[in-house]
DNA sequence: TCCTACTGTTTAAAATAATTGTCAATTGAG
DNA sequence: CTCAATTGACAATTATTTTAAACAGTAGGA
């Protein structure tokens, strides 16, 4: 992370000593000087209070710090993130990426049988597509109900009402998209 | 702050236990228990291998977090923060709020007598006006040269080449402003 | 019911961060 | 140069976080 350089040069351009910050946010020049040495890693309430003293939001100081590092293209199946929808009990919802640094998110779901995502009403804005990759699914959206199977897709306007049931005796997995991600 | 109830939503928005994520950030059980009630204040350290394992960035965990709260609306004199230009030296610009909240930034400059901004040459898009308060500025813009006065003024595209200054031989004041603040 | 497996909480002990006081190096004024 | 003031760094102490282990509550199955 290296939290201490950046601190420091932080404090630097606004022309401040560490006994001037420290100062101010209520703690002793040693810390500081121990934290840009990253010789300790300082505790959040330690970092808001120097934060604040500069002034400097948490967000602001760690969007600047957080690596920028090669874009990551390849994702490994346990390198997916397990999504818990609120609503539907069993269903799994596993996310390709992190969707908010992205404007395209993609989920590969899996439905055992009698999962019901329950008539969600209108969502969010964007558009939604999928294609059935295992067993069957069926599908309702703004009141038409389809049964769709292996190879079988759909694509439609997010603000639409819709639903998904696995109403066959075997899991049914769905690789779908939504974009923007806004879930 | 209240990261405690920050990090027991996202953590049960994920369908994760206390254990669970304890096992993957290399921590206890024990310590997101504390933390979550905000008995205590983890250090950046763990709150960074915790995030990791959700996983969620520093900067989205706070950016979601950082209080909403009413808009600041006015400002003391002592509540601007320096910005100490890399190039110019003596000058002083002192910044209304904080520029990455808002799409228009504010300054207060004060230019020392000799102070010169130097021939910077082509900067950020968007506008930049500004009034001369005290003291005399000669300000140069894409090759032509005025000297302003108080009460004076100027106004141009911010990619246009600029200059600043101070001729006089007394302390000069100008309030300025940039739209979008991309300093 | 009992048992097992899970949840989150709480406590003393261990590990770590923060303070205190001191130090050498630097800077500016006389 | 000399002195005073200020800077950042460091060691030892103090304070805090983190651990490890035990606790109580819940849910499900035999």
């Amino acid at each position: 992370m290296d939290i201490g350089h950046k601190l420091r040069s932080i404090r630097k351009q606004r022309g401040l000593s560490q006994r001037e910050l420290a100062a101010r946010a209520g703690l002793t020049n040693g810390t500081i000087s121990l934290i840009e040495k990253n010789r300790t890693s300082p505790s959040v309430a330690s970092l808001k209070s120097l934060l604040d003293a500069i002034p400097i939001s948490m967000a602001e100081f760690f969007s600047t710090l957080e690596e920028p590092e090669v874009p990551k293209v390849f994702y490994r199946a346990d390198e997916f993130t397990e999504i818990t929808p609120g609503s539907a009990g069993q269903v799994s919802l596993r996310q390709l990426g992190n969707a908010t640094d992205h404007s395209l998110q993609v989920l590969h779901e899996t439905y055992p049988p009698g999962a019901d995502t329950g008539p969600e009403l209108l969502s969010h804005v964007g558009e939604e597509a999928g294609i059935v990759v295992k067993g069957s699914v069926e599908v309702t959206v703004d009141g038409v109900v389809e049964e769709l199977h292996p190879g079988d897709g759909y694509l439609f306007d997010s603000r639409l009402p819709h639903r998904f049931r696995n109403i066959g005796k075997v899991e049914c997995e769905v690789v779908s998209a939504c974009t923007p991600p806004t879930f």
